[in-house]
DNA sequence: TGCCGAATGTCAGTAGCTGACATAATGTTC
DNA sequence: GAACATTATGTCAGCTACTGACATTCGGCA
């Protein structure tokens, strides 16, 4: 049950569950019940064929109570790939200040998904649900849509993050912005590549890893000079 | 009324408006006169506030006709600015084979505000309506999750675009691709800081052009080396 | 003028989401 | 352990976005 690399995103200190109140403990294995619920459901049927009751109906709670824990439709959907950003973000505030910005992001996405895929395997918050959610995302246009706005407001921690490491003022010095945002588009089209290559596809987590190096590979020579020899 | 530079996006072929029927230029009018009340409606009292009823009753068609025009209350707030984008993409089609893909877009991007601020001014799809859009859009997060579904679509076309432009298949050679995407999240950080500077704020598109240069500029340095001296 | 097809209006219904209030479960204090 | 405070949950009523079905009206055309 304890989940120490990806905390939860309840707001909870990374504590041990015997020290939570039972008043703790049951909502999160609510949550954790309506994220595993509702997951199965938007897999099996898809994301618009499955109604918020249905959800909130295969876990025993009434309608209003699902958004007590989510703010929309979305959010559900989204809450596994949420804690597995909010450890890449983790991974990023723990490299040394000797790497480059680039060289630190880009271990941190390694290093995020190669921890996932070890500790927690097949789990309810496991890399095998994030790497099947981010099918789902990327043919669901409103999961999409809300997908984006997530990274992008990741995009605004990991400027803050980049600014702090290098002594920099974001306001002044576009770069940690830049970086961000550049570094976070070429992830999304990994996803995309990813999603579309069967056999990275079947590799799993290292399908993913070889996908998003090979593409941050390309980023340099795309912006590079003439394409053409 | 002519937008020769905007085609509109219903579909038709950029023709004289004489040459249309009765029936076609009523539905462009129509099409015109909501996506102007729906402009200023979420202007003056926000988006969320703002119903479907509220515009189309504005405009005295049923809500029924609203949703056949736009599929849903996003698309009319985007609508002006997909218009822009539309445009962009035009440019980068007509930029000479000699130049770099990275030239190629960025010199299509400026021409694109220059063009539509010399020619349109404050018309009903003008440079002025589409500033106002992107302040709204910044500040209200479902318009930003659709905005950006919104434009990661028209990655793909400019993917597409550049493919053909230097001979490559976008299947195999990751380039076009990666640039479509970092390109674009620049543009966006770009969009961001200019909602927050004062100063580029009134200086209108020129202001806009200005700071999408200054990042586009640092989008090398910010990928390069250590960053401090 | 009269016919055809397209655009619109009306109506009923579904689903996402919210506020208000009552109830029940938990934690705390004496 | 009894009384009280706190908090999670359920219920209900209601709003708004959105859709399908059908009737009606309007523009195009012979």
């Amino acid at each position: 049950m304890a989940l120490p690399l990806t905390p939860s995103r309840t707001g909870q200190p990374a504590s041990d569950c015997r020290v939570l109140g039972l008043r703790e403990r049951k909502k999160q294995r609510t949550r954790d019940s309506l994220v595993a619920a509702a997951h199965a459901l938007f897999l099996r049927q898809g994301y618009a064929r499955t109604t918020v009751d249905e959800i909130a109906a295969s876990v025993d709670v009434s309608q209003r109570t699902f958004f007590r824990y989510f703010a929309n439709k979305e959010e559900v959907a989204l809450a596994v790939l949420a804690d597995a950003e909010d450890y890449f973000v983790d991974c990023l505030r723990r490299r040394p200040a000797a790497e480059t910005p680039l060289q630190a992001m880009r271990a941190s996405i390694t290093q995020a998904w190669q921890v996932l895929s070890r500790d927690e395997g097949s789990g309810p918050g496991g890399v095998q649900a994030a790497l099947e959610l981010i099918d789902l995302i990327e043919s669901t246009p409103v999961l999409l849509a809300a997908h984006l706005r997530r990274t992008i407001e990741q995009e605004g921690v990991v400027t803050a993050i980049l600014a702090e490491r290098e002594g920099l003022d974001p306001a002044t010095d576009v770069r940690p912005r830049v970086l961000a945002a550049a570094f976070g588009a070429v992830v999304r089209v990994s996803h995309l590549s990813w999603t579309a290559d069967t056999a990275a596809h079947a590799a799993g987590p290292d399908g993913m890893i070889a996908i998003i190096e090979r593409h941050l590979d390309q980023l340099g020579p795309a912006l590079a000079g003439p394409w053409r020899n």
